[in-house]
DNA sequence: AAAAATGTTATGGTTGACCTTATTATTTCA
DNA sequence: TGAAATAATAAGGTCAACCATAACATTTTT
């Protein structure tokens, strides 16, 4: 069961495959995400697809084998847990969390992870608000839709933030835009353009590439 | 100051000429302590030498510069933190932190460096007994000799232990050499013969290559 | 001082994960 | 339906860190 060895980039394009939706992300979406050319994000689909990782439909998009999805359920675990640790025990900036986690995640064996996890009292959910697979692999996945759909006057709760890069969660960070925060779309420019939001009592424009990782739910007007 | 990246490798090396004592170490030596031919190490040193963190001086040794000692205290520094960490809060098995801690060590950045210390209460030494490198990577270089060159008949205390593979640590704490064991050489076998050691009312047999990485000190008839 | 042991350098090879610059295939849209 | 946009593949290149084999240099031992 135990993987004979997975590299530190398989381990970010699983996890990135994982975070994404798991189910038909194209190349180009995978390889924005992990900053290379799609030439080299192709390359190396077809390299996890001979391992029986993931499965590759040209033209159609990627999509995680159960064997892929038990790998990154197993990553998705240790770098959650690592995050849960460095905010909660650590107290480092909500901002840099993903990334510091992200470097200790590929460098922690099996047994480090249980032990860390019984240390942390077995969370379920990381700072960022996303669900902490289990040693199993098992994982209630992330209910809600992204902000990025939400049409102006709609007033949400934000459950969970998916962005990676620390430059990202720091805007959002500043924004307030955080697991928990009540948040009314003011305004919904056309195209691409931004949302207008109001957070804590105070503006803040999103342009929907970062609307998109926010994943919210409908505020079922749970009380003043 | 910070260094502009240091491989994994190269913070492998600088810790292997930090525990094999930092100068005038043979290549053959390190290249053994690596796993790793001496053609490779040699290799490498010459790349270490031009980034000017290592004085290979041929046929005699390697010694680190005061950068290479910097960036040497510093690895050592984060190495030794996850030790505690591991062995303190995770109840992780004493003969396999060190591999594990290593691994988490190359991961590190300054920022979690810190915060785990002060998590930790600035630890000073290890649960192997080595110093721990403070912020500016002063330590005190470990006192005592190496329980290879003890004598037949000699009672002493184990200061700490420097050895590095999983499996004899694992072999040490068996026969209970560990930080803080009283230990009398029984017998000194000729040549390369091994040691045979009372321990804890046991015998036990070390050979020399385990016992040169048992650091010592005479016992000074410290009570009973 | 010669032989043996040890250490160094040269040469050429491998692997994984990238890169760039074409070229070709498919899908989408006007 | 045909052009534009997007996606995939092919070919060739780089880089770090290893490896083996072989030749050469220096030290140590006899």
């Amino acid at each position: 069961m135990s993987l004979p060895h997975m590299s530190e980039s398989t381990e970010m394009y699983l996890k990135a495959l994982a975070e994404l939706g798991d189910r038909d992300v194209s190349i180009a979406r995978l390889a924005e995400r992990l900053g290379v050319t799609p030439v080299s994000a192709n390359e190396m689909i077809r390299r996890l697809g001979e391992q029986g990782l993931v499965a590759h439909m040209p033209y159609k998009g990627v999509t995680l084998t159960e064997k892929g999805r038990e790998a990154a359920a197993n990553v998705l675990r240790r770098q959650r847990l690592w995050e849960v640790f460095l905010y909660e025990h650590l107290k480092i900036e909500w901002a840099k969390i993903y990334e510091l986690a992200c470097s200790l995640e590929h460098a922690t064996a099996p047994e480090v992870t249980e032990a860390l996890a019984a240390f942390l009292g077995n969370p379920t959910v990381c700072p960022r608000g996303n669900p902490i697979p289990d040693a199993n692999g098992a994982f209630a996945p992330l209910e809600g839709r992204s902000l990025r759909e939400m049409a102006a006057g709609e007033t949400v709760t934000v459950r969970a933030v998916n962005a990676t890069s620390t430059e990202v969660l720091k805007y959002l960070q500043e924004k307030g835009i955080l697991p928990g925060a009540r948040v009314t779309v003011i305004e919904a420019a056309p195209l691409d353009g931004p949302l207008t939001l109001l957070v804590n009592g105070r503006e803040a424009a999103l342009g929907l590439s970062m609307a998109e990782f926010v994943i919210v739910e409908k505020t079922v007007n749970e009380g003043r």
